[in-house]
DNA sequence: TATGAATGAGTGTTCATTCAT
DNA sequence: AATGAATGAACACTCATTCAT
């Protein structure tokens, strides 16, 4: 059960991380933007990396989760795979914070604790590919290498968080359409 | 003009930003890495920072020589738009370590180093938005938004680099082939 | 008068300090080892400093006060010597973990502190050399330097506490034994 | 080979090792000694607790070489063990610094490195012991427990370093002197 | 060109102690 | 009596960079 304390500090790392990197980022700046010095901190965390190993997990466990109550519905793969996709961006929109930490800061982990990440992040691949296989099973989709393009479509929607700005012209669920329309329908006119 | 040494320097560099990240590795792991000490380093660079500028320079400038070499042909948009694939993934396929090092480790540079890093990326996704504009304007393309399809089909391009691994069982060629199928025709049967 | 749970805690605090040493056991390690927090621990202690110095003052008394009741009796020196030995034998090897703190950790107490152990140290060497010196006076002894005796033969006993281990091949009887036998025959046969 | 910068820093931490303990000095400390930043000191140790681990090991190892030449000679034992007891405390007396540091620092060692260090005190152990059995085969010596004879002497002498003082009444070899008097005549007229 | 000594600021982390509740 | 949040100074150690030789 965290804290207030510990909940404020896990958004002061995560303003940090995303604005100067985890490396770039000393214990210091977030105790001061806490308010706190920076020996307390250590009343809260284990240590500066469980910090990000903490930020990054709550991440990718919540996407996984959010995929895993998608995939379980009983729609089909096509409704599906538009709502992998808006969930997925709008989420990263929505925590775009967050969501930066996770896919450019979770390399600066230790091996151990990158692996985790990593596993989830397979795992989160998988759900995707699930998809797509179930897609081409039902001959909904037309799809040879289902895993080759469940990483085309999350490649995509990973590097929204490098570009999406929110009260830009368009919000995340009109990019959500597009990439829904791009992937379902191609480009041929 | 590059000297021998200074080549062989940027590879050190290059293979040890990919392997432990910018900020994990030490001038010293440098210099270890071909044979200097470490204060001989600086007969040849000017500082780690400028190293790692001098990389993804040097990379995301080849990226986009090869985009405006591909865009001034004079093939219609849907070739283009096939060789574009194809050159940033294989391209990103044989440089693995130097496009790691771009897309993950230039966050890293000083704001206005990564500023002019930015800004060449930037430019990279433009060369890209007018094969879109050209595909739409000949009629072949079907596409509303040119800058975020763009942004859709380089994001997926992008990720390539953390889950390709050579000797696979696809190759470049494979990959890019897969990728061309999947935003031109889409999913649907 | 000491409560029970300042017993406690000194308990606790000789087997740290003799397990890990005074500087490397820390004011938490013994909260939890008597099941109390840190902060809690200061409703019964002055000062980690002060607990060490508590341990050390009630063991250099106590052997103090053992020596003086020996010196006291109207013995024969020869018997005062071979009463000594035992005494400071198989009280150290009874106490082993109060004897380590006493010798091993005395040194870490600030300069004050550590004097006022230091004079009751000397105070001991004192009675020592008092038994030599009766030996000398009656004619049982035959002894030049009589303080110098005494630190060897004090010197040896102190060193007990390196090597003894219970339930070894001799316990603290045999080994005084062994003792009094070195000191009042000597090696030459 | 050892730079005059290594053996300056070596001194100066054995003297502040002695006069106020390992724990107790900082890197700090060792640099303000020898007119160095603390981070230059990095260049010529691996770490504080190795410095200490090479003043405890240099120690140990002189006393071992010097108790392996004496044993190795065609003395009778008892010469040896006159020769043993001189040695030990001469050298003790001349390098008090030092030796005071190998018997009252080398347990804040780490783990491993107390125990390297522990072995080679066993040894000597060994050594003084191999001295004992000798003159009890050649019937030169009543003793029963070579062993335990061997640890109250060298206990004796090990304690030597905790009240000797250069320029005091006796001299190493004084005190030497009736060491070996006590030991082989013993106390009794 | 190459060295390696030296810097000095900075890092994450520990810890004995205090104190309001 | 007991807590646990908070302090603030201290710690060992790292590192990019400089520079005299």
């Amino acid at each position: 059960m965290a804290s207030n304390r510990q909940v404020e500090i896990a958004l002061a790392a995560v303003k940090l991380f995303e604005k100067k990197g985890y490396h770039a980022t000393s214990v210091q700046d977030i105790a001061d933007e806490v308010g706190l010095q920076k020996g307390s901190l250590y009343h809260y965390i284990h240590s500066k990396e469980d910090l990000l190993l903490q930020i990054a997990h709550q991440a990718i466990t919540d996407f996984n989760q959010r995929l895993e109550t998608i995939l379980a519905s009983d729609l089909p793969a096509k409704d599906k795979l538009i709502q992998a996709i808006e969930n997925h961006i709008t989420v990263s929109a929505a925590n775009i914070e967050t969501t930066t930490v996770l896919l450019r800061e979770a390399f600066s982990l230790g091996e151990n604790q990158h692996q985790m990440i990593q596993d989830l992040s397979d795992r989160y691949v998988d759900l995707w590919t699930q998809i797509l296989i179930e897609g081409k099973e039902s001959g909904e989709f037309n799809v040879v290498h289902p895993r080759i393009t469940a990483l085309a479509i999350l490649g995509a929607c990973n590097w929204v968080y490098r570009w999406f700005r929110a009260g830009g012209k368009y919000d995340a669920k009109d990019i959500s359409a597009m990439f829904s329309q791009l992937f379902l329908e191609g480009l041929l006119a």
